[in-house]
DNA sequence: TTGAATGCAAAGGATTTGCAAGCCC
DNA sequence: GGGCTTGCAAATCCTTTGCATTCAA
């Protein structure tokens, strides 16, 4: 943890930027919840926790940065506000989603690394990551009479 | 075309939704520009060249029905805003994104399947759709200095 | 010290909603 | 004819921006 943060801080620093107190506090609490991704309200929130004065549009104006250094990414999920979470290197991190509950499933696999490989080379691609959701149902929904779509 | 259009005159009827000249004229669109993925702004202009009193509120929630049945999906390019597109049944279409000057490269592939056979097994998951996005370099970005993230 | 970063509040802009009028089945 | 749809415009709400103040380096 102490080793994320004085990575992120390099990062910072080597693109002129300067670790706030307040971008310090928005990295502990997204490194203190690896496995979850925040809703720029949650992380606002959870944030506040720890520095009540910070302002929201801090919070936006620094995921937009942290994404854009590649601290961060955003995730988006249908019918909902976007999302933020930290980028682990060696993490491949996807996504079921359920159509009908809205559930949403993590799960990681390694996969997809072949495929990847051989995309980048077709189309002369230099991969950075990838984000793959997938959609359908759930065990708990897959016997529902609620779907629509007859 | 006659067909898809049918189809989907199928689909709204069996869900209780009345096929309107408003309805049939933006799938119109849609199905003459399969390809394309259109803004909410763009597919409002060109619904219009059809049918010039239709209105914006219209596009959108006719979209957001659409996607509730299948009919269209949803893409989110990050920094932009929501694209739609007709969904068709035998198409594995997913997108690599440059990282520098966003262009889209759109592909198609089959070698999905596979491994989506296995996700669905392995979580008791009824797979419907996915989608994928692979970010990173095009060919005529790769040399260039302009990328931030040292 | 000094330019970058913040907080606040106001502005922006895509999307949604209320309601009377219109239209599909 | 009846109820779903539409068009219009106003409202909503997430996100961005301007500006004076504060702060990291």
């Amino acid at each position: 943890m102490q080793n994320l943060l004085a990575e992120y801080h390099d990062k910072l620093s080597r693109n002129n930027y300067k670790l706030t107190s307040q971008r310090k506090d928005i990295l502990t609490v997204l490194i203190n919840n690896k496995e979850q991704h925040f809703s720029v309200e949650d992380l606002y929130n959870e944030v506040k926790k720890i520095n009540p004065n910070v302002g929201l549009a801090t919070i936006y104006r620094n995921l937009e940065l942290f994404c854009r250094l590649n601290i961060t990414h955003m995730l988006e999920f249908e019918s909902d506000y976007k999302h933020y979470e930290l980028i682990s290197e060696d993490d491949h991190h996807h996504h079921l989603i359920c159509m009908n509950c809205d559930k949403i499933i993590e799960f990681n696999d390694e996969d997809l690394i072949e495929f990847e490989d051989r995309l980048a080379k077709d189309y002369d691609f230099d991969m950075v990551k990838h984000y793959i959701k997938f959609y359908g149902y759930c065990n708990d929904c897959q016997n529902s009479d609620d779907k629509e779509l007859k």
